[in-house]
DNA sequence: GGTTATGGATTTTTT
DNA sequence: ATCCATAACC
């Protein structure tokens, strides 16, 4: 049993129970991973099981890519045929190969969400509904949500029944019909059609029962209803099956996933045995501790704590800049001040704010201080519009019905079919039913249009076809470079003469690249499984060179991820919580779980950032501290509040907050706050001298342990986590000092200490001051002040 | 049929 | 502020 000896108790516990069900709270950092990974190794070496026979659904392709790839590090080729992959992936690949059964054609195509939209707004205008009274997109969001459900359009009734309610059911309707038409499904079709599939042909559900008999759920706080119903029909048989998740870590309700499942396990299985991960090997126990005093504030939960056997570490510090900008100058300050002490790497560092607009303002700061960033989400490679373009093309060439891509591609590149000629097209579809593109082969003898549309849309008629032919004989990567060529949309964009068409042109180039790839990788590069790949394989081209750069992303993209110094920023009522968030305290609850991630990610070093003035949609406004800094236990915040910014604001400003500043809900007053810094100074004075010399040795250590260590950056990374260096306070003159303290000099300004060294009396700091340079100064002699 | 003005809204986004 | 969509233009 040498092979589970190398996990803690509780992971062992959750790897040995291999039958009937089987729950695990895997908390942040806890080694879910490794116990997953352990659990199946053991079912496959020492249990005897075929991993053949065991499915492990996850919710990303990062996720199943590296289940995958540690379970074969474990066991080598025995982990050969293990079932690993996202709900999505494995639901498209029940429906290509069972999907006839309930009417879909194998040759059917996944929509994306831009897909959907343009099909609900098609599906609104035919009905004649005002796309301004009713947004599609929230339409679409109710039918995605029903979807979520299992509930089709026939039976959509939604308890509170207006006016809105009766506009989703109807285009509900329509647009289920459209995608019929399409000949494909949406994103929330793959999993309600799968059930439907499982649920009405209990010969195809039998089929797979009798191949999944182990059946493993990661992230299963992040469930939702038709994804539930899925795992529940395939282990109904044999009820093995163990699911993983951490309810406080339930950041998607947004998007139909449901906490509440989880949470119902035991119901569903009274049977099972829960196991809780609660060892954390990330964090500091002081960021541990803020993590709980923040989460345990919400209502709905199950009861747990992490625990760690890390060291104490550094008080968090919290930060209130004037305004956004100079909340990001600051970080970039403290972050700059750090790397030029050699106290940690870019690669050590995440911002995590709230919403993708708010990465600009720091995008700057880091250009201007030259330091490398990398902007993690945002646009999506395939999300970018020559991409879909082209992908277009191909959907077409694979499934003419496909009219949503045709009505893309067909004007582009422009060749002079325009809103009239497509208006014709549709009316040909329709009084012929047949689809718009087979529509096409009639509009030649249509004398209603201009003789310059009708040779237009006949020329592009026949580049399709010859398209199609070549589709049937040509290797993927082959048809691609005919499909750039033929289409004349790579011509176009590299004879438009703009930077951003040149731009789009190599975007093109490197997507046939990508084809080939594909191809060579492949065991069956088929145009299908390449449309397949690209519709549910978002990330394959993420991850490679991140590591030495400081990451810059939103707090949800940062789930499942660690870095040794993490900043949150944006602090601030309104944002963070978000204002659509503020009014519903379940909302609230999902908000603070979002605080609870993002906190846990640091391990070893978090601050927390919020601007007094931010300009929020053009228009400047003061800004409340965000309510998650007040749960943040006062012992274990630095909180640097300059009063002199609150002031000023509130004696210029003729708001309500001239006297108070809020802190969440709790009302306090400047005196109050006055109160709090005194005690925090004083809580750093009383550190005895030992041990802030011990802290200050230690880290002198740690620097040259690390000169020596030739350990990968990951190894590097870890260590530092476990134990961290740290930018030990030292007293003098009674101000403490630490790395990272914005000091003034009155020679070379405002600048950033970056390192402490020596004993007491012969204190040495290294400051850092933008326009002079990284100084070596004697504290008790340099002028320095807090500044 | 393509180009510029106006109005409106503005989170998060594993698939 | 800025992006997007629709509308009124050329």
């Amino acid at each position: 049993m040498a092979l589970l000896d190398q996990l803690n108790p509780a992971q062992r516990q959750a790897a040995e129970a291999v039958e009937g069900p089987v729950l695990v709270f895997a908390g942040a950092g806890s080694g879910k991973t490794r116990a997953l990974t352990y659990r199946i190794a053991h079912m496959v070496c020492e249990c005897g099981i075929a991993a053949k026979n065991i499915l492990a659904v996850t919710f990303t392709n990062k996720a199943a890519n590296e289940m995958r790839q540690r379970i074969r590090s474990l066991v080598g080729d025995g982990g050969r045929g293990l079932w690993a992959g996202t709900f999505h992936s494995m639901c498209a690949r029940m429906l290509r190969a069972d999907g006839e059964a309930i009417g879909i054609a194998e040759n059917y195509v996944i929509y994306d969400d831009g897909d959907q939209l343009s099909l609900i707004k098609q599906s609104m205008s035919v009905l004649d509904i005002d796309s301004k009274q009713y947004k599609p997109a929230d339409v679409l969001y109710s039918i995605s949500a029903a979807k979520n459900e299992l509930v089709g359009p026939q039976q959509y009734r939604h308890a509170s029944k207006g006016p809105f309610d009766d506009v989703v059911r109807r285009t509900y309707s329509l647009y289920q019909q459209k995608l019929r038409e399409n000949n494909a499904l949406d994103f929330d079709d793959l999993l309600m059609r799968t059930v439907q599939l499982l649920r009405e042909r209990p010969e195809v559900l039998e089929k797979y029962q009798d191949v999944f008999h182990y059946i493993l759920v990661d992230e299963y706080q992040d469930i939702n209803g038709a994804q539930y119903e899925f795992v529940k029909l395939l282990a109904a048989r044999r009820r093995n099956i163990c699911v993983v998740g951490d309810d406080d870590q339930s950041i998607y309700g947004w998007r139909g996933a449901n906490v509440g499942i989880i949470l119902d396990f035991e119901k569903d299985y009274p049977d099972a045995r829960v196991v809780k991960l609660e060892q954390n090997y990330r964090s500091t126990q002081k960021i541990l501790e803020c993590a709980y005093a923040v989460i345990s504030q919400n209502s709905t939960r199950a009861e747990k704590r992490l625990w760690t056997e890390n060291r104490p570490g550094d008080n968090l510090t919290q930060y209130q800049a004037v305004s956004a900008e100079e909340e990001a100058e600051w970080v970039v300050g403290v972050i700059d001040a750090q790397v030029r002490g050699k106290l940690a790497q870019p690669g050590d560092y995440a911002v995590l704010y709230r919403a993708n607009a708010m990465s600009r303002v720091f995008e700057e700061a880091f250009m201007r201080a030259r330091l490398p960033y990398e902007l993690v989400g945002g646009v999506k490679y395939y999300e970018r519009a020559v991409i879909k373009d082209f992908l277009a093309y191909l959907r077409v060439i694979h499934n003419p019905a496909d009219s949503v891509s045709l009505q893309r591609i067909i004007n582009t590149p422009a060749r002079g079919i325009g809103d009239k000629t497509l208006a014709v097209i549709n009316r040909i579809a329709h009084l012929n039913s047949c689809s718009p593109y087979e529509a096409l082969r009639y509009v030649a003898n249509f004398e209603d249009l201009q003789k310059r549309a009708r040779e237009a849309v006949g020329d592009f008629h026949v580049v399709m076809e010859q398209l199609g032919e070549k589709a049937q004989t040509l290797p993927l990567t082959e048809l691609c470079r005919a499909v750039a060529e033929d289409s004349g949309y790579l011509r176009a964009l590299e004879q438009s003469g703009s930077a951003e068409d040149a731009r789009k042109a190599e975007d093109l180039k490197e997507f046939v690249s990508l084809a080939q790839r594909f191809e060579e990788r492949e065991e069956e590069p088929t145009l299908q499984s390449f449309l397949e790949f690209i519709a549910l394989v978002s990330d394959l081209d993420q991850a490679e060179d991140l590591g030495s750069k400081v990451c810059l992303m939103t707090m949800h993209a940062a789930k499942g991820l660690e870095f040794p110094i993490v900043f949150m920023v944006g602090m601030e009522e309104g944002i963070f919580p978000h204002q659509r968030s503020m009014g519903d305290e379940y909302q609230i609850e999902e908000e603070r779980r979002l605080c609870y991630v993002g906190i846990t990610r640091a391990q070893s070093q978090l601050y927390l950032t919020h601007a007094h003035r931010r300009t929020i949609y053009g228009e400047p406004r003061v800004q409340t501290p965000s309510r998650f800094l007040a749960d943040l236990p006062d012992e274990l915040v630095d909180r640097q509040v300059d009063l002199s910014k609150v002031l000023t604001s509130s004696v210029l400003g003729d708001d309500d907050e001239v006297t108070e500043e809020r802190y969440g809900e709790k009302r306090i007053d400047l005196t109050d706050i006055l109160s709090r810094i005194r005690r925090n100074t004083d809580t750093a004075k009383t550190r005895t001298v030992e041990r802030i010399e011990q802290e200050a040795e230690e880290a002198q250590r740690d620097r040259t342990a690390k000169e020596r260590d030739q350990q990968s950056q990951r190894d590097r990374r870890k260590q530092r986590a476990e134990r961290p260096q740290s930018a030990a306070p030292v007293a003098v003159a009674g101000i403490a000092f630490k790395a990272g303290d914005r000091v003034s000099h009155p020679k070379f300004g405002i600048g950033v200490v970056v390192a402490v060294s020596g004993s007491s009396d012969d204190l040495q700091l290294k400051v850092a001051f933008p326009n002079s340079g990284v100084k070596d100064l004697a504290a008790a002699f340099a002028p320095l002040e807090r500044a």
